[in-house]
DNA sequence: TAATAGCTGATTGTCTGACAAATAACCGTA
DNA sequence: TACGGTTATTTGTCAGACAATCAGCTATTA
């Protein structure tokens, strides 16, 4: 007896699959039954299984292989927010302001978790940077690595599997307009503040740093491109 | 030239079809073509065109009504989290972190935004949780409520629709588990201090609070339910 | 014995056609 | 004008067919 049941097959095979999915305590990496054994499983035809799989796929959460077989996904969910960027994609200040919130709480995060390794690492990033000065396109990416390896340090997949998409798409958009080279040199030192930070595994410190630095990023960036007003959504 | 270019038929149909989404400059409630207009446009046969559809309306990019038509939806991207949560969601630990990371940087911005109606309106939720404060089932619906009108207050559509499943979720975890009367009494109290701070728009100590009362309720569910390892993943 | 080449069955990718179900729009009647 | 019914359109679902690809097995060969 199935509530009201006014659902389409498709989201209650959706429904049903996730339900496999958790109750049958998979991992990533883990292979999922044949479409033909989910058709006669949920007694359903062969489309919907396949317009749910694909769904799933689609947003990261499974991988197909032709010949092969059907898998959960081992990097989860990095799809999912990349494409609902590129939907959200217009309204960038919206997206600015998600990643100052979200990485200013990696931030604090991260200081209390970085070892020894993490901070030679950064560090490394750091002295990179000052290698590349001059070449914007290098540097960019470099900049983008130092973020993103705050993330990691976090160690916390779920974050850092939105934390990347997130970062790399505001870069993508930065990278359109060329940035002076006191912007450049602004970023090292920002950067350093937040290594100092780390190294003394002041949490309250690190937010604070990371979020000067964003909000320097944002200045820069509203007064060197042309920015169009958020749409009101 | 495009690379290897071993791509499948769908993915390209949702390459082709976001990049009409963009360079159309469609809003959130506009129709878009039919199935069959799309299987004309792309060459492609509709199956190729639904599984993509399907996997944008299950992630809820789209809304499709029968006899109708396919339209944008104008509540995006909630659902897409929530997918994500279900599959993560073995992994509570990690979903309480990513959590503090966000609702902390939210209490932030949301203390630099909120209005005297907002204070007005959290004020009022204080009072009702003090009201039915033997009301387990009650005290928590209230309870989420005062969280998510923070993320409300912030206008910041992507941060809210991420926080919406990610709260529910946790929180509907937690009603499994009793909480003691002590721990409710907390909650009022780490939700008055918040208040306090919102209300002297003191953004670092909002977020300081809001630390901690995260910091307490995750303590408590430690303590009161038999949480799990979290898997390697 | 070990390595390689080829075969085979299984599995996903794609297309087509068919019908059901639901809805918006139109039309005629009162 | 308001109401009820018809119709064309659109999405939902199924079935069947064939192509493309791959893992695993088998037989051949050095």
């Amino acid at each position: 007896m199935n509530k009201v049941s006014k659902t389409t097959v498709t989201s209650a095979v959706l429904e049903e699959f996730m339900r496999i999915l958790i109750e049958g305590h998979v991992k990533p990496g883990d292979k999922i039954p044949t479409e033909q054994e989910l058709v006669q499983m949920l007694g359903v035809g062969r489309s919907s299984v396949r317009e749910v799989l694909s769904a799933l796929e689609l947003i990261g959460i499974i991988d197909r292989r032709v010949g092969d077989g059907t898998y959960i996904s081992d990097n989860l969910n990095c799809k999912a927010f990349s494409l609902i960027l590129t939907v959200v994609a217009q309204n960038t200040p919206v997206l600015f302001e998600a990643r100052k919130v979200i990485e200013v709480g990696l931030a604090a995060l991260a200081a209390e978790k970085a070892t020894p390794a993490d901070l030679q690492k950064l560090e490394g990033y750091i002295v990179q940077m000052k290698e590349h000065l001059d070449e914007q396109q290098t540097f960019i990416q470099i900049d983008l690595d130092f973020h993103l390896y705050i993330a990691e340090i976090t160690g916390n997949v779920f974050l850092r599997n939105m934390m990347f998409p997130l970062t790399t798409f505001l870069n993508a958009w930065r990278e359109k307009s060329a940035r002076s080279k006191a912007a450049r040199e602004m970023a090292i030192a920002c950067h350093t503040n937040i290594l100092e930070k780390f190294k003394a595994k002041d949490a309250v410190g690190a937010s604070a740093a990371m979020f000067d630095h964003l909000q320097q990023i944002q200045e820069f960036f509203i007064k060197e491109s042309d920015c169009e007003n958020p749409l009101a959504q």
